[in-house]
DNA sequence: TATGAATGAGGTTTCATTCAT
DNA sequence: TATGAATGAAACCTCATTCAT
């Protein structure tokens, strides 16, 4: 996951204009039912054009997700590696990859709500081996924070870092699947209950 | 949910010690893979019958999911009433709950995989409007509990209650999706961090 | 290629009638337009059903000519074998395989069809395999039969053995596709032919 | 058959260089694969362009095909025409037959292939009546030279002069599916055994 | 000439479900 | 209860072909 930019790309040559534009559909639609939910079919329909139509774009619905899935973990990768190469205190880093995590939720709906559901399906499959790569850095980049911060005497060294790190990113991940989506609120309220605890002291 | 004791066995008569194996099975099937995925041979083949076979005791693959959902809902909702019913402290309420969700998390991998990844399509069948019900009343009781604590002084006012249930609600749920399987560890990790908060004060 | 009674019934578990039968409609369209303009609503219609419904009896439109295939070398490699371990004088041996090669047209000619239409394409999947293996055995038993003869002073030793094994399986097997299909008559000729050739002396 | 030298030319009008080269890489794929099994795709491909540009050339795949096809057919039946109109002594004509047979197999092998694979689907075409035709001539000249043999006491008379023909034919077209082709070879070897048979006299 | 987008028919396959035995 | 056969709808995908640019 050194140079993921180029994911997903590799099934057509160069990116056209009319190939985003179906990607972005297709997205939508996984967002709102899911990747195994939503048919070729409906992709094409919401397009105004025929499934086989499709295929003239993209060589099956995989290379499809395939392309969501990458663009979100190129984008939410390097936004995670920026935060954790800016050397600030483990406080302010970890708040900075909480409001990374929660920025990257509404453009990226649909690639957060495949790899939840998906997870398992897709991590099985040779093509997607990235997947799992790009989930080892994020552990890595958040537990690495955690930890520091603990080694400092900023966070408490009782808590299991890894535990934490799920926490924090199933939490504001699974808000993907409401509507209601104050993501800034979110990130705010993330911080406060996570750091400061809802007990009064 | 007053009643929902015989939620989804309406459609056979006389809960077979035979049925219920096989609901057993299909919720194995359903926590590893998914509903969707999940077809009804696999479930067949899991029990070494043909899937023709399974329609003696099911009337549709949903009814099958409809039971492993309704036994879920049915244990959970019995066991927060109870909680909240005990009048204990919030901060002692909170825990339990906490604590109860946890306990749930082993014996309903299957409901509560399903509820994460087919919460829509689910809602919008009038067979499962009782999930929406639990979910309210669930809902209704963890942020009663909370706010009674803001109101005791006990919790911090200025945390969003609703915010605070999703959070915990959704960090314990998606740990179901984990194969290592520290319930126990889990809820006191919750407690812990959420109540008394990461940073060292 | 030692035991290869069960080619092709590794799919599903018991060789039922009914499958036999549909297999055998298959054969006989393979037979008469070849195997990829043959379509699995063709078979299926031959059979009175749907083409979903030939699922239920095998797992792809492959697994079906496997079966064809795989049953006409059983038989064919057997005769060839048998012939040759009778151990008569090699011209004899020569006479007994080609008349092997002639009885197999009749029953196999859907088989016989698919090779020669399709060799390459199968030749390149794993599963057909055993095609590439049967043909080097029968080559191996015919050019053995061959060169035992020259070695024997009964053919003459400037005839390329390989080159003739080729002419007489290719002029019989190609008469496949015809319909007037005298196969004693066919071997007859062949013998007399290649045996004391076309000249006068 | 007299005026076959514009077979498939009909569809456009004058020859362009690049509609032969075209032509050509067609029949590369035609030959190697066979013609369904190649897609108008695969040939566009090759060619470095679309598949829709294609059809700036030809009207279809079919037409592709009938170029292929007439080609051959009108190269080697005037082949066999001057052969036979040199009169010279039916021995020597066969083995001429037989040579130009062979000559033709390396420039034509995509029509030979398409020719014994797709013979059934292309006869039944309106379109491909002149196969038909040629395969008529072509027999009456083989079959002709042959029964003059024998009336003249060369060749045996108790041999079917039909069979005779079909599996000279048979046995050096089938030849076009092997890589090896040693064509020279295969004339000669042809040559030396139908004539003079097998066995030592 | 070539492109790029689309068509439309049809391909193989999947799967929940039904039903006579 | 269970089987075995079948259904029928719908899934993903292929491919020859068309056509505006």
């Amino acid at each position: 996951m050194k140079t993921t930019t180029t994911h997903g790309k590799r099934s057509f040559g160069p990116v056209s204009e009319r190939r985003e534009h179906l990607v972005r559909l297709a997205a939508g639609l996984f967002a709102e039912k899911g990747f195994q939910a939503t048919t070729v079919r409906d992709i094409a329909r919401e397009a105004g054009i025929l499934s086989g139509s499709l295929y003239h774009h993209f060589d099956s619905k995989e290379s499809i997700v395939d392309e969501i899935l990458s663009g979100f973990l190129d984008e939410v990768m390097t936004a995670y590696r920026r935060v954790v190469e800016a050397h600030r205190d483990p406080r302010e880093t970890l708040a900075e990859l909480i409001r990374a995590a929660c920025d990257a939720l509404e453009p990226h709906r649909a690639a957060i709500t495949v790899m939840q559901n998906d997870w398992c399906r897709l991590q099985a499959m040779e093509r997607f081996a990235y997947l799992t790569e790009a989930e080892a850095e994020a552990e890595a980049l958040w537990v690495g924070t955690i930890r520091e911060g603990q080694r400092a005497g900023l966070f408490r060294a009782d808590v299991d870092a890894g535990l934490t790190y799920l926490m924090l990113r199933d939490s504001i991940w699974a808000s993907v699947r409401r509507r209601r989506a104050d993501t800034r609120g979110l990130a705010d309220h993330c911080l406060k209950v996570m750091f400061d605890g809802l007990v009064v002291p």
